[in-house]
DNA sequence: GCCGTTTTCGGCCCGACTGTTTTCAGTCG
């Protein structure tokens, strides 16, 4: 919780700066402490008292300092002077679109306004457009900006990303014919929220480009455009149930590849790789990578980074978070593929929740290629889920059992999803688990419930010696409801103890294990599974999120336990069970 | 504020689009 609240801190301070018209470097540099405390998946605290913060680049001396302050007294002297020189609303006009820290400064200064109500009543009166450097045209796309702002939800979920990703591609698909396009962006990288949609058109220039970006941006599904230019066109898109920002960006063929690379990012990344490109006296930029005026890499990605001494860098693991030195170094990781899969250890069916019987699951996983499937029906306290009591457990092992002597060329893992109790015990009795071959312990209530409890509960049922996995660990739905407050490490550590596998839960609401925290599992030896907690056939088709995820995590084949065949996971999960 | 196989001081990534301007500042990614 600290590194969020530090988050927070470092930005505001930043947010703050800026309206206050301060060296935009400094800036810069709380903005990359932010981000920096905001991703470690570490708890500062153990950090700081293990002195590896100091080290992390990016923090200095005096950022350490503030950091070693608020974790003794819970605030930061300088935070508090800085919120001391302005009105409280002032960093939140920042958020909207087309408002930047200089019109902030100016709609304070000159009409004293200080909340995004008085902005908007600002707007009305004419008041903003009469400013000085504004304009009716300005103060149009501010109040543009509010509306959207207003209706927004933030950031989407990956999911909703690509279903608008999809529709603009199969427009321009129409319109460009067999021209190259590519989704990039942070959709590209398969982050787990999308801010905006950034899509390529490649092989075009000049006139015809223009012409691309205008019929995207006179497209039917275009709600409003917020800007339309030669080369790039951005606009809301709806589709039909949420509106999505989607940029076009048409390119050059001969500059395909660095378009793709810049416009991918993340912009983190991107920095690292330009201050390397400066240093050996070049220049990167979207068109390509240059030696004075003298293309010498652009047409595909790879050649970029080898011409930049690195080897090749997948989307996944653009986020400046280690993979430029890997890549130097020769080191970076082999990652998991989709169709390093063997089969998916995470399934419902009629008799919980889901939609499908076993036959049906079954059909789908051979039609995914899969070699075997686990049926992990809620247990009985997810009442609501209409969780399997033990007699109907029972019976669907015996069902199961009698399956798998019919059913050729599939495996059926008897499984369950069993809830963990408030005192960290498992849902069902000790002998009923033995008879299963696999099983998930999840928390289903009391997620929040203070760090203490939550993280005892949690290393409670992997003590437990039937229990295979835990169940999205974390327990968090994206933009619906926050993590548990789990002390991760001690998570991590335990089921590396324990030899207990975690979950990289692939629905697109949940992707739990996030990237980060896969990390840190794989770091530790820790075996991760990739399940799709699939309540229909359709819904074994989210496997690609959570490998994905798992990717982002820098996970390898060998780190995830659904890639071994059905012997092997097997006797994978027997170790824990023979001590 | 951070950092150093050019540097402990003096740099710090790069370009498109918009709107308000007579040559460019602000914002965004």
């Amino acid at each position: 919780m600290t590194n969020k609240i530090l988050r927070a801190i470092f930005d505001q301070m930043a947010d703050i700066m800026e309206i206050l018209g301060e060296d935009r470097f400094r800036i810069n540099s709380y903005r990359k402490v932010a981000r920096i405390i905001g991703d470690i998946p570490t708890d500062v605290e153990n950090l700081l008292a293990e002195g590896r913060l100091a080290k992390m680049p990016g923090i200095g001396k005096s950022s350490l300092a503030k950091i070693e302050e608020f974790v003794k007294t819970g605030e930061i002297a300088v935070h508090r002077e800085l919120l001391g020189k302005i009105p409280p609303g002032l960093p939140e006009l920042l958020t909207i679109g087309g408002v930047g820290p200089k019109g902030v400064k100016a709609v304070y200064d000159q009409l004293n306004v200080t909340s995004i109500a008085e902005l908007k009543a600002a707007i009305e009166t004419g008041a903003v457009a009469g400013l000085a450097g504004f304009g009716d045209k300005k103060a149009a796309a501010i109040a543009r900006g509010i509306a959207f702002l207003e209706k927004s939800t933030g950031r989407i979920r990956i999911d909703q990303a690509f279903e608008a990703a999809e529709i603009v591609r199969g427009f321009l698909r129409d319109v460009c014919g067999m021209l190259r396009i590519r989704t990039a962006g942070s959709l590209r990288r398969w982050a787990e929220t999308i801010g905006d949609v950034d899509i390529l058109v490649g092989g075009v220039g000049g006139e015809a480009a223009g012409g691309i970006i205008q019929a995207f941006t006179n497209a039917g599904f275009v709600r409003d455009v917020l800007a339309s230019g030669p080369t790039k066109g951005s606009a809301i898109i709806d589709t039909g149930t949420i509106g999505v920002h989607v940029d076009v960006r048409a390119v050059p063929e001969e500059s395909f590849g660095a378009a793709a690379q810049y416009f991918t990012g993340s912009k983190e990344h991107n920095v690292r790789l330009r201050e390397i490109a400066v240093k050996a006296k070049l220049k990167l930029n979207e068109y390509g990578l240059f030696k004075g005026k003298e293309m010498i890499a652009g047409v595909v990605e790879e050649e970029i980074y080898h011409k930049l001494g690195l080897d090749y860098v997948d989307p996944l693991l653009r986020e400046d978070s280690g993979e430029v030195r890997a890549a130097r170094e020769n080191c970076l990781p082999e990652l998991i593929q989709l169709g390093d899969i063997r089969g998916d250890l995470h399934l419902h069916t009629i008799a919980s929740d889901g939609d499908c019987d076993i036959p049906e699951l079954v059909e789908a996983a051979r039609a995914l290629g899969y070699e075997y499937i686990c049926i992990t029906d809620h247990s009985k306290s997810s009442a609501i889920a209409n969780g399997l009591s033990a007699r109907r457990l029972a019976q669907q092992i015996r069902q199961i059992r009698k399956l798998n002597e019919t059913v050729k060329g599939m495996t059926i893992f008897t499984g369950c999803e069993v809830d963990i109790l408030a005192n960290g015990k498992m849902d069902f009795e000790d002998e009923l688990l033995a008879e299963l071959d696999f099983v998930i312990a999840s928390a289903h209530s009391g997620m929040a419930s203070p760090r203490e409890k939550v993280t005892t509960r949690t290393l409670k049922a992997m003590d437990n010696p039937y229990v295979t996995c835990i169940g999205h660990p974390t327990g968090r739905l994206i933009g619906q409801r926050e993590a548990m407050d789990l002390d991760m490490e001690a998570v991590i550590e335990h089921a590396a103890q324990t030899h207990t596998a975690l979950e990289v839960n692939a629905n697109p609401w949940r992707l739990d294990l996030k990237d980060t925290h896969g990390r840190m599992a794989i770091e530790a030896g820790v075996k991760l599974v990739i399940g799709t907690d699939a309540h229909s056939s359709d819904g074994l088709g989210l496997m690609g999120f959570g490998v994905a995820t798992a990717g982002r995590g820098w996970a390898t084949k060998t780190d995830v336990l659904n890639t071994l065949s059905a012997a092997k996971v097997k006797s994978w999960i027997n170790i824990k069970r023979t001590g």
